[in-house]
DNA sequence: TTTATTTAGGACAAATGTATCCTAAATAAA
DNA sequence: TTTATTTAGGATACATTTGTCCTAAATAAA
């Protein structure tokens, strides 16, 4: 569904933002180790993420990433996606035509609009910090655990 | 959503079913005129369909691809997806985890299973036959027209 | 039997995605 | 100012997917 990019980003802004929400500022190394990514191919996924404004990042000693307390309750797991993958999961027809449409429909064309319609609004209605809150209290889980 | 060769396999499925629902067999050539795909790698991908059982192969003059008319309406699109992508699309963590469950959910647990389950039931409920007659009636498409 | 035609399959090439390594830039503390 | 630390970014390597090319095998017709 979504590249590994897309996925290393989903994870690392979210713990990015569990630790936000308890003051701390975390570094590639620490991030890489909890959510169980290759680091340096984590940073790029960082870098992509601190260009598009999605989280924020300080160099130096004491540096690291971080998001905005408030944006937490802002950002949607949509915006993620398309920094990284782009916007061609909500958008793009399922069977690769170019041009293809209500006037024009491939064979799948209704039944395909509706499932990524779906996956589109759970996206753009699913927010950081909802997610968030059940990793801070053990409901759910970044790496596969022991 | 699904890898090119997946939507070339369908594509050339869906070609090859009208075909055979009036009676012809058709060549490579012509399905990858048809369905504007590159010949040679539909070629690979329909030897995968053949070998999966999904169409029936003739070599040699007159030779062509063809689906037996009672299974047409029988064949789902999930079959083919299984055959040319597998069934990571059904199965598999949305956040890449390799043990994600319900006793040990990622934070999108619960949002995938629930978008994913609609996609597999699409796929597991549309035959071929289905799709078919809306190419057959001119109502949708298998390339991009003018 | 020979020839022409069509799919099967192996080898290879190109493009893209995944991942690593090294140096530069920024910055905090000594 | 110097040093240590941490992200930024370029270059490169590796893996997978996408795509091509050529020969073999099968088969229908002459």
């Amino acid at each position: 569904m979504f590249s590994k990019a897309c996925e290393y980003g989903i994870r690392a802004t979210l713990y990015i933002a569990t630790q936000s929400l308890q003051g701390n500022r975390v570094m590639l190394k620490e991030i890489a180790r909890e959510i169980n990514s290759p680091e340096a191919f984590t940073a790029k996924i960082l870098q992509q993420l601190a260009r598009n404004r999605i989280v924020d990042s300080v160099k130096g000693p004491y540096g690291g990433f971080q998001i905005e307390k408030k944006r937490i309750d802002e950002i949607r797991l949509s915006e993620i996606v398309s920094a990284i993958d782009g916007d061609n999961i909500y958008r793009g027809c399922g069977l690769g035509l170019e041009q293809c449409n209500a006037k024009q429909p491939c064979p799948l064309h209704d039944k395909f609009v509706s499932i990524r319609n779906n996956l589109r609004k759970m996206l753009e209605g699913t927010t950081l910090y909802e997610l968030a809150t059940g990793l801070e209290v053990g409901l759910t889980f970044l790496k596969r655990e022991a």
